[in-house]
DNA sequence: CTGAAAGCGCTTACAG
DNA sequence: CTGAAAGCGCTTACAG
């Protein structure tokens, strides 16, 4: 910038100004300013920047496990609308771990960032941090600010199950104190509506899983009548799946077979999965816009340290009906290979 | 920093020189600047010191697709590795796109970095970015730092499932212009030796894959003598398991499926999944201490901003034998549910 | 062992 | 419309 000034003649300050467009100078210097830069190669140092006006430019991301498959999603599209709005992402990992948690939002605030998005950790509220903050997580969850209707989306998969008319399903869950999870099930429940029997068992984590088999005995749930098996994460239900299609059972034919959040190989798999997606692009905007709103606010009569929206949004999700789901089959016997493929249809996405 | 300064009588320059611990202060001063220091609760301003010392303790990461699914493996491996090395780390997205991965690696710069690690889009050289890069991709590739060996991990997969006996195995590939799937062949022929017959089938990516099934045909090439699926990804690899098991054709009593990359559905299926899996932390490990080495010698008789290593570094895979691989059957008819199941062998991992 | 001074590269009131 | 000055919070020679 001074190498600017001094090739021109003129103070840093008007350079300043001509660059930043701010209307203090005439249009023909900004004219020569401008195309002196570029000329000069000129890159503003945005650390000057930062320590002047008190702004770094960069936001945080907080994860609780960035191993979890569906971080891709969220990092990319957060990373995305981040830097639409001119925004670096700063990431840290909390690795499952709730000390893990504070600490990286500590080096996170000691870097500057001039606000974070964080996916909390199961169970953990999120106090007051030191600066503004977006909570995505789910609408049951306090002090959130943006989330996915997780339990609409389990009322449409549910209702999806009913109106193909299965009877008797099987909720598939991971962990009993997920607050995701537990919207996942309530809607999927009251999706299936009163009259249908439905049974909820809690396995394992994956991550937890040895790479031995470990049965969840599907086959003898199938024999007992149940239908459909409900799986709250794609993973499950590809454990589901494939642990069905292992003892001869059919999906769709004999049982159907769904999961939760369109992860990358649910499309991949014979039969595909169908799935409930959320849109993490408008969620990822959404909790951009609010951090946004907040820190360019700064300063104003709010006080903007705290929580970053009262409302939270709610971002409604998507079934996508693929081939694992079909009717029960009308008196429970294997009839393999003697079905129509399924046709996608209206929630099909086109990726 | 002048807060304490004031409240001691001291100047700045000695709470700085105190605080950074350079011996240049007596040691009870540098305890009463200690204790008053955590007592105000100081937080030193990152952003000053960068702008004084031109270092901002920022690495960047450059990803080819935040999207993919090994992704996770490594943006957890280096956000690790740079934090425990004092260094935050700052994600950029190339979605594939090499003019966007150019872009990225501008905006990196234009917030000062010290430096990045790249991993290319398939096919990219990275020219001198104008400061300390690291690139992660194969050894094939000139211009590398630090990789996986694909190759040999190929080798190891090839000799295992060339001592169960194969003798005609499908190799399947997304990708013909990728430096890695052709190392990763290229391993797997050489270590099924020249006495097994192989076939490559180049299928399409997963992410234009519509969802509607698009069979890939492996009962008929089971149905024509090949025994392994030996795919180059376990994306893949689920694709092929599934599309198999729901054609009716036992894993692994009939025919045998191998991936690479050990992703975190691998061991969770029903066969679990035999693959190749690259020590990610190993990995990250090298990359950040070659590139902290160069950012942390800047200034001294070397060119620090252009390569950071000319040895690159091999990092060995490990193969990780699971279920979905087997002795072929002996002649080629189906024996379903009549084999004991794997024990798994050496390689297992637990995770 | 400690302090006064300069400066990293910007931006922002404030004068002219 | 343009410029001189101050200052963001540090660190680093350089004196004392």
């Amino acid at each position: 910038m001074s190498a600017i000034a001094a090739a021109l003649g003129v103070s840093a300050a008007t350079v300043s100004n001509a660059l930043s467009g701010k209307g203090r100078v005439s249009p023909e210097l900004i004219e020569k300013v401008r195309s002196k830069a570029s000329e000069l190669g000129y890159v503003p140092s945005l650390t000057a920047r930062a320590l002047r006006t008190g702004r770094t430019g960069v936001l945080g991301l907080v994860l609780p496990d960035i191993a979890n498959p569906l971080f891709p999603q969220i990092a990319q599209a957060i990373e995305n609308a981040a830097s639409n709005a001119g925004y670096g992402v700063l990431i840290a990992d909390s690795r499952g771990d709730i000390a893990a948690q504070t600490e990286a939002i500590g080096r996170l605030l000691e870097r500057g960032v001039d606000g974070m998005v964080i996916v909390p950790r199961r169970g953990t509220r999120i106090a007051d941090v030191g600066c503004p903050v977006a909570v995505i997580d789910t609408p049951s969850t306090p002090g959130n600010t943006v989330a996915a209707d997780h339990w609409e989306g389990g009322a449409q998969m549910g209702r999806h199950l009913a109106a193909l008319g299965h009877a008797k399903v099987l909720l598939i869950g991971t962990s009993v104190s997920s607050n995701v999870q537990n919207d996942r099930i309530g809607g999927l429940k009251a999706g299936l509506g009163a009259r249908v029997e439905c049974d909820t068992m809690w396995i394992e984590r994956v991550e937890a899983v040895s790479g031995e088999g470990c049965p969840l005995g599907l086959a003898e749930k199938a024999a007992a009548g149940f239908t459909a098996f409900a799986a709250v994460s794609d993973l499950s239900a590809l454990r589901a799946l494939t642990e069905l299609q292992r003892a001869g059972i059919g999906v769709p034919e004999m049982v159907s077979v769904t999961g939760f959040d369109d992860l990358i190989w649910s499309a991949v798999v014979t039969p595909a999965l169908t799935t409930v997606r959320m849109d993490m692009a408008v969620i990822a905007d959404l909790a951009i816009a609010a951090l946004i709103r907040v820190i360019e606010s700064e300063g104003e009569e709010e006080e903007a340290a705290g929580k970053v929206t009262s409302e939270i949004d709610r971002v409604p999700m998507q079934l996508i009906v693929r081939q694992s789901t079909g009717a029960p089959h009308a008196d429970g016997v294997p009839n393999l290979h003697a079905r129509t493929p399924n046709k996608p249809t209206a929630g099909e996405l086109k990726p």
